[in-house]
DNA sequence: GTTCTGGATGTTAGCGATAACCTAAAGCGC
DNA sequence: GCGCTTTAGGTTATCGCTAACATCCAGAAC
């Protein structure tokens, strides 16, 4: 007889089977979904499974089902604390549907470069792509994937765009809460920092913060607004024209929390005590949020839950090709929190004299 | 005829050897390395190949092969910018040889729930593990993974082992160099401070610091030093200690960089200017040590490709069971690169009345 | 010339799972 | 009771690739 390949003892639907007294089909039925299977038969077929500690083998069936086993990620140096988080729940989630996902870097703000790094995906054979921020959103990369035929799922765009998927949390709703807690606290002069002006977070972002503003009887107008970008530097940059004011405001309300962590910085070398003569805070808690003294209050995004989710429905869109080319698009909006650290506390009392 | 379940049009073997007028068997040796294949045939077959475009199935290789398809990864938190370069690089090893990662998070410092996490993989029937700091050093993670016989490749673990499989840098040289660095510009008082007193890799570093100070002609015992944990906090407490002294060091080097982030947050809190009156450097360059101003100097450990080896060195050593049991450890050390950014300059004229 | 040797290639038989098809019995309306 | 649909399950044929074995043939060895 010929030597078997056979590996190193795994546990295989045939064994089940048998162990069960039911056929291999009979099996794969109960572990998908188990339709058209009496009761009694799938019961028998899940005690044989973990009896025997049955694991189904990714590659078999995705050979089998010849179904998309390459999943794109596309990623433009994002915080690198938001990337670890999202590379955490998209590699479950693929795992768990037994495909590889396909990193795919894309330093480079110009559009001739997104282009090329998207086109790396049309080369690989990717099936799908996910796009975390700011990817998204760029024109460049949708063109390209259109140009492709290869279907995407977006992370964290703003806004809904119809014919788009998307998951992401309520932006407006979120920076409301947040604008809430300071107002609450207090607050009656709070400056924000503002985003990237390309991304519609950003624009969402501070909606969010002039509503709760006036729906507290505030001026939105006496509020100062500065320019940011997102990254360390423009909040350096925006807390020192801020600060320079006077009064200063009591509060830096940031649209991230790299850009909060530099107010920290700037507030700090001028003397300023946080959060006894200013509040400071950010936006999506990275773990940026958590290594700064004080650690910052901040709204909680569940990072690696949406990755998880936008690979889901990625598969889920995939899978559904060919019954009808459904192009009316999808959101999701997954709850947020709001984390109140040690950055935040009630104005100072001698405001006057700030 | 029964309907064909065949995919999307891919390229396959079959398709590339009626291409090249040989068959099967042949390409795929060309794809593997190609031993026993004429180099014209070769050439035909290669030939073909990119004509096609052909892209060799994943899942039906690791299904053909019955070979490793899971390799488990347990991560401790270490800063997320580490895990991320460190994922993205296992990602890319792990993917070009077509097996899937699957992430085991081990929060929690005690035995119990690192031999847990440890356990997890055993049931999920991964082949091998590669273990990043600081859990390479584990005692009960290793016991774990030596008592299921599943073998592990440690990243970045301090010191050789006989036995063991480890890719690091040369935590000793690369301290020594960065001290040398300080030294060069004028330092003769530097005060370290130390990272976790478990990890290999700290004992190193503060060696490395002796080593250059007293190849100088200085003495380290009148350098200070401080005991740290690698962690923002303790970096906060031991500057905190520092500065509070008179004189006060010239420069601080941490062992690692969010450490010496926390030491530019104290330094500038109590006023002074970075580099004019203190040099501040770190240790790994992870985005944090950009995320801070000034940005630090520091020196670069190649996170993603030491991740990447050592997914390479873990399925090689699985190939090679059977061949031999040779039990006998492996060390691969990469290069590192000295950072010289903007947190380091002489000391100050007046050092007397610091 | 014959046998041996080893390199280059083809052939066959899986790897483990599932799609598509088939069968047998049960349910159902009339 | 008869055909018809539904349900529960088994059979068979792949998915794409490669290990193991078989074959062929040129050159070496005798």
């Amino acid at each position: 007889m010929r030597a078997t390949r056979r590996g190193q003892g795994g546990v295989t639907v045939q064994d089940v089977a048998r162990a069960a007294g039911v056929s291999a089909m009979t099996v794969s039925r109960v572990v998908n979904g188990g339709h058209n299977v009496r009761e009694s038969t799938r019961l028998a077929v899940v005690e044989a499974i973990d009896r025997l500690q049955y694991k189904p083998n990714p590659a078999a069936r995705s050979l089998a089902v010849g179904e998309a086993t390459q999943i794109g990620l596309l990623y433009a140096n994002p915080s690198a604390a938001y990337l670890s988080q999202f590379l955490i729940g998209a590699l479950a989630a693929a795992r768990r549907a037994g495909c590889h996902l396909v990193l795919e870097p894309c330093e480079g703000e110009s559009a001739d470069e997104q282009a090329e790094a998207t086109r790396q995906f049309a080369g690989a054979d990717v099936q799908g792509v996910i796009l975390p921020p700011p990817l998204c959103e760029s024109e460049p990369v949708r063109t390209e994937l259109a140009a492709a035929g290869i279907p995407s799922v977006a992370v964290a765009m703003g806004r809904h765009e119809a014919g788009t998927f998307n998951v992401r949390i309520d932006d407006f709703e979120a920076a409301a809460a947040m604008t809430r807690h300071l107002i609450d606290l207090g607050h009656r002069d709070i400056a924000f920092i503002r985003g990237h002006p390309n991304q519609v977070a950003s624009a969402e972002r501070h909606r969010g913060f002039v509503h709760a503003v006036e729906a507290a009887g505030l001026d939105p107008a006496a509020m100062r607004v500065e320019p940011g970008y997102f990254t360390y530097r423009s909040g350096l940059a925006a807390t020192e024209r801020l600060l320079r004011q006077r009064p200063r405001p009591t509060a830096i309300f940031a649209a991230n929390d790299d850009m909060a962590a530099a107010a920290v910085g700037v507030a700090h070398r001028q003397g300023l005590h946080i959060p006894r003569d200013i509040s400071i805070v950010g936006f999506d808690d990275v773990a940026l949020a958590t290594n700064v003294w004080p650690e910052l209050t901040t709204v909680r995004q569940p990072i690696a839950q949406m990755a998880e989710t936008a690979v889901a429905m990625l598969l889920a869109r995939l899978r559904k090709r060919g019954g009808g080319d459904a192009a009316e698009g999808e959101e999701l909006i997954v709850p947020h929190e709001l984390v109140v650290r040690e950055s935040t506390a009630p104005p100072p009392r001698d405001a006057a004299h700030r």
